[in-house]
DNA sequence: GATGCAAATGCAAAACATTTGCATCTAGTA
DNA sequence: TACTAGATGCAAATGTTTTGCATTTGCATC
């Protein structure tokens, strides 16, 4: 049950499992494309839940700090966004006109990651990607 | 000459050649990492330059919309990274305890973009990739 | 199941980053 | 040189994120 399995991840990484935790971790694994706290507050409002945005920016932040989710970059005005940190990668491709967002699938990157590595001597958890350009709609209107 | 230079790339982008404006694409020229409006504006004032935080906050607006710059993620706190968006890719490893930055040479990306703009019909302009991880001296004090 | 403690939360206020309105100035053009 | 659109400075407004503090809650122990 999914309840039982967000209560191991929580504690595995030593956080308590509380409701708001397991709600904002639900949101996330829904999402298919990044997020905002705000996104996301708004989104648990719908379902009745009552936390409030200061605590899913802790919730968030928290979440970063443990390695599940990413903090992305700024494509919504200057929200940061966050996604859920899992082996299914996902990048984005973003339309510098209109601002949409669209998922890309498949990844490059491992053997590129596993070389960085090598080099730097850093240990690699994680990486971001996104692509920028125009949507097909906004090549027509260009 | 530089200065020479920068007046063809403002004016082919339609942009008026301003003091303002050859002094902050300077900055991010000499920039080996991506820099905060405040980095730059901070830098420029060493420099005796007298341009307000909101002048360097539209140029910066002005030159992403122009493509010469890309708006980076928020890797210091939440203020938004730019840097120059020339060929030469520039691409980070951030160290998630010690936030440092290091930069990665080379870049596998040329390939997967043609793929993907042709399955997406996006016309692609650019891309950004980050690299997470923990840097040899934070991997030991963990 | 009851108890205690550290951690989590809500709320309101503070801090910070970014944008905007408006008056003034300036680059580029005729 | 004069004109005009666009660029800039300044201060105020906006929007996002963080924080202090009082209260609540999860979890370990009995």
């Amino acid at each position: 049950m999914r309840m039982t399995d967000s209560k191991m991840l929580f504690s595995d990484k030593g956080l308590k499992n509380t409701k708001n935790r397991q709600l904002v971790l639900g949101v996330l694994r829904e999402a298919e494309l990044p997020l905002t706290a705000e996104d996301i507050y708004l989104c648990l409002k719908e379902v009745d839940a009552t936390l409030s945005l200061s605590t899913v920016y802790r919730i968030l932040d928290i979440f970063v700090e443990k390695e599940l989710a990413l903090k992305a970059g700024v494509a919504k005005d200057n929200a940061a966004m966050y996604e859920l940190n899992d082996s299914s990668h996902k990048h984005h491709l973003v339309c510098l006109n209109c601002k949409k967002i669209q998922r890309v699938y498949n990844c490059p990157l491992e053997d590129f990651e596993k070389n960085v590595a090598k080099e730097t001597d850093f240990s690699i958890t994680g990486h971001r990607l996104e692509l920028y350009g125009y949507c097909p709609e906004c090549q027509k209107n260009l």
